[in-house]
DNA sequence: GTCTATAGGCGGATAGAC
DNA sequence: GTCTATCCGCCTATAGAC
C-alpha cells in the first residue's frame, strides 16, 4: 500500500502523469481518461491500481511531499555548520526542490482551494512531519511560543518560497521578464538570503 | 458591464453567491446549480445575467480585486505619515481585509491553479493595479531593479499575508489551536510588523 | 494484468412559455 | 425578467472478456 511498494512499471507511470496533469490542471479538471492517456495506459487500469480518483491523488501527495521533506533534511542535517550556514543550504534547498518540481505547489494549493475535508486531513498528516522537523531544526533561535515561535517563521519561509512560483505565470506579464528564467530565480534567491540575514540578525543580534 | 453597473438585486445576490462557493470549493467544484440554489434564483437566470460559468466569475474577480486594491490604498495614501508607519497600516489593511474576505485568496489561488490561460490573463489584468500601486508606494526605499526591488517585496508581503490563511485549516490541526481565532490572528499580525522592522531596519539602516 | 463496453449521473447551456 | 423543460456531452466507476 505504501508509496515505496509502488514499484509495477504500469502503476508509476500512472502516478507520475497524475502528479504533472494534477499540477497544471487541478483536481477536477483532470479525468482519469487524461490521466490513462497521457501515462499510455488504459482507464480501467487507473482503477485497477488506485482504487478511485482520490486513492489515486492520494498517492501523488504522499510521494510528493516525502521527497520534499528528504529533500530539506538532507541540506539541513547534512554537513554540519554554524545554523546560520544551515539555515540558508536549507532555503537554497527549498528553492531547488521547487524550482524542479514546479507543478508542486500548485498541486498542494489546488487541493487545499477545494475544501474536501479528507483531503485537508491527508494533507494534514503529510505537512506534520515537515512542520514537526522544521520547529525542532529551528529550536535553538526560536522561543517555544508566542510571535517569534517557529511556527510563525514556518509560515513565513513557505509563503516566502511557494508564493513566488505560485504566482509566476502572471507576474511574467507584469515584468516583462519570466520569472522562472535562470536570472529570475538566481535574483529571487538572493533575496531570500537577503531576508534570512535581516530576520536572524534581528533575532540574534548578530551571535552566530 | 462593469462591475458597478450590476446593480440588479437578484444579479448581486447571485454573485455574492458565486463568490462564498467559489471560496469554498473551487471553481470545478462550484455548479451553476449550486450557485442558483445558494442565491435563491432559478438556474436558467445566471445565464441570462452572466453569459456563462467563466463570465460569472470573472464578475466575482473583479469585484474582488477592486474592494482589495481600495482597502490597501485608503490605509497607504489616507493619514500622512512617515513612509515606515504608512507601511505598517498598509500591513494592518492587508490583514484585516484579507481576514474578512478569508475566503478571497482561496478563490484567487484556485484560478490560478486551474491553468486556464484566458483565466490567468484576467488575474494579471486585475493584479497590475495593485502591483503598479506598491511599485509606487515603495519607490522611495527601494532601488528600481535588483534583489531588493519593488517587485520582490510585493512577493513578500503577498505570500506572507496570504499563506497563512490558504494554510490556516490544516495548520489547526498541528498547532492544536485556531489559526484564525482573534489571539492567534493577533499574533500574526505582531510577527508581520516584527519581519516589516527587520526588513526596513536592512533596508535604510535604522534611517526614517 | 489489461483491455472493451457500458451503465448511470451530473454539468453547462439553450429554447421557449409566461 | 423569470421560470420550466430538455438536450447533449463528459465523467467516474464497474462488469466482464481475454
Amino acid at each position: 500500500m505504501s508509496v515505496a511498494e509502488t514499484s509495477n512499471e504500469r502503476a508509476v507511470q500512472i502516478l507520475d502523469a497524475a502528479e504533472q496533469l494534477l499540477g497544471e490542471k487541478g483536481y477536477d479538471g483532470v479525468s482519469i481518461r487524461e490521466v490513462a492517456d497521457v501515462a499510455g495506459v488504459n482507464k480501467a487500469l487507473v482503477f485497477y491500481y488506485y482504487k478511485n480518483k482520490k486513492g489515486l491523488f492520494a498517492r501523488v501527495l504522499e510521494r510528493y511531499y516525502q521527497a520534499h521533506q528528504d529533500a530539506l533534511a538532507e541540506a539541513f542535517t547534512k554537513e554540519e555548520g554554524p545554523l546560520r550556514e544551515r539555515i540558508h543550504r536549507m532555503i537554497d534547498a527549498y528553492l531547488d526542490f521547487i524550482g524542479s518540481h514546479q507543478h508542486a505547489p500548485r498541486l498542494v494549493q489546488n487541493l487545499l482551494s477545494r475544501g474536501d475535508p479528507e483531503q485537508l486531513l491527508h494533507i494534514q498528516a503529510q505537512m506534520a512531519g515537515l512542520f514537526r522537523w522544521m520547529e525542532a531544526a529551528l529550536r535553538d533561535v526560536t522561543p517555544a511560543e508566542g510571535m517569534l515561535s517557529a511556527r510563525q517563521f514556518y509560515c513565513d519561509f513557505s509563503g516566502l518560497v511557494v508564493n513566488y512560483f505560485i504566482f509566476a505565470p502572471v507576474l511574467g506579464g507584469l515584468w516583462g521578464e519570466d520569472p522562472l528564467s535562470e536570472t529570475a530565480l538566481e535574483e529571487r534567491r538572493q533575496h531570500l538570503h537577503w531576508i534570512v540575514e535581516a530576520l536572524l540578525d534581528r533575532l540574534l543580534g548578530g551571535a552566530a
